[in-house]
DNA sequence: ACGGATTCCTGATGGC
DNA sequence: TGCCATCAGGAATCCG
């Protein structure tokens, strides 16, 4: 499932098979997942250069000039949700796409000879991409609510977000209009760093709690990216390889086994609809100052 | 306005 | 072996 950490590994395994590289033509297998901007791939395709690879919240960015534009600047924006099951290979040109393959975009060299394929695959299909002028981005309501990115989010920001919100701690962090990136593995591991049972209210939270939370946000985020990810199942980066994070859960798919710190058994519930794991002991119901 | 429940979709998994 | 029910999960949408 990739989150903030998995997207922003495949941006960095996927920008060097990329960036550079120019749009020769596009294969929309399944048209749902080209959930947008289909009417504007004449415009990028031939002759659009890839300039840059990047990553906001769980979006996956291909910043685009068109021809003739040799400038640095991107004029359209080719965005990617992975969702749960949602992923990203450049192959070479004997590839054939295969049951879950969605659409299919033809790299070519500064010449236009073809050189490789980016796939878009995506088992349960609720992945999708949309292709965007980059001057209406902000018409995209999903990015224009988007809310800052929590590695470079300040403590006294995060505790104005949260803390007048009655909302669970973790449907909170969930909702990505309020901070940007983070799904159900980092939203249980932060809680559990922090101390903090995820159905508490924002508003019953200290500011010092709060800040707690964060740097566990930030922490167990900046830890992920440094094993490239977790790799539950269908996670992979841009070169097929696994991620590493999933080895250093400490609740996340561990109910049942015991808490690294007390020892007592962990526990599995639902918090905000999505299945989560805590320990009872290090993450009270009620967490006073 | 806000929170909670439902929906989309397919493959893995477990019970019988 | 095979059939069915259940589960997973981001975010749009519906509902109270």
């Amino acid at each position: 499932m990739p989150e903030l950490p998995e997207v922003e590994t495949i941006a960095r395994t996927l920008a060097p098979q990329v960036a550079g590289r120019f749009l020769a033509d596009a294969r929309v297998l399944l048209p749902k997942t080209f959930a947008a901007g289909r009417e504007l791939l004449p415009r990028v395709a031939p002759g659009g250069k890839i300039l840059n690879v990047s990553r906001r919240g769980k979006l996956l960015l291909l910043e685009l000039a068109a021809p003739p534009s040799e400038t640095k600047a991107p004029t359209h924006i080719l965005a990617f949700h992975l969702k749960m099951t949602g992923r990203i290979f450049v192959h070479d040109l004997a590839a054939e796409p295969h049951k879950h393959t969605r659409a299919i975009f033809d790299l070519a060299d500064e010449n236009g000879v073809p050189e490789s394929r980016l796939f878009f695959d995506d088992v349960r299909t609720f992945g999708y991409c949309r292709l965007m002028r980059r001057i209406d981005l902000a018409d995209w309501p999903f990015w224009a609510k988007l809310g800052p990115e929590p590695l470079t989010l300040e403590a006294e920001d995060f505790i104005r977000i949260t803390a007048s919100r009655r909302g669970k701690i973790k449907a909170l962090l969930l909702d990505q209009s309020l901070v940007a990136g983070i799904g159900n593995i980092y939203a249980d591991e932060a809680c559990f760093r922090s101390g903090i049972h995820p159905a508490t209210p924002g508003a019953d939270l200290s500011p010092n709690q709060l800040r707690r939370l964060l740097q566990s946000i930030q922490a167990v985020l900046r830890e992920s990216i440094a094993e490239c990810g977790s790799s539950i199942r269908d996670y992979r980066d841009a070169n097929g390889d696994a991620g590493a994070f999933q080895n250093l859960f400490r609740v996340y798919g561990r109910a049942g086994m015991p808490c690294a710190t007390c020892g007592n058994a962990l526990k599995k519930c639902v918090v905000a609809g999505r299945t989560t794991v805590l320990c009872p002991h290090c993450q009270p119901t009620r967490n006073p100052s």
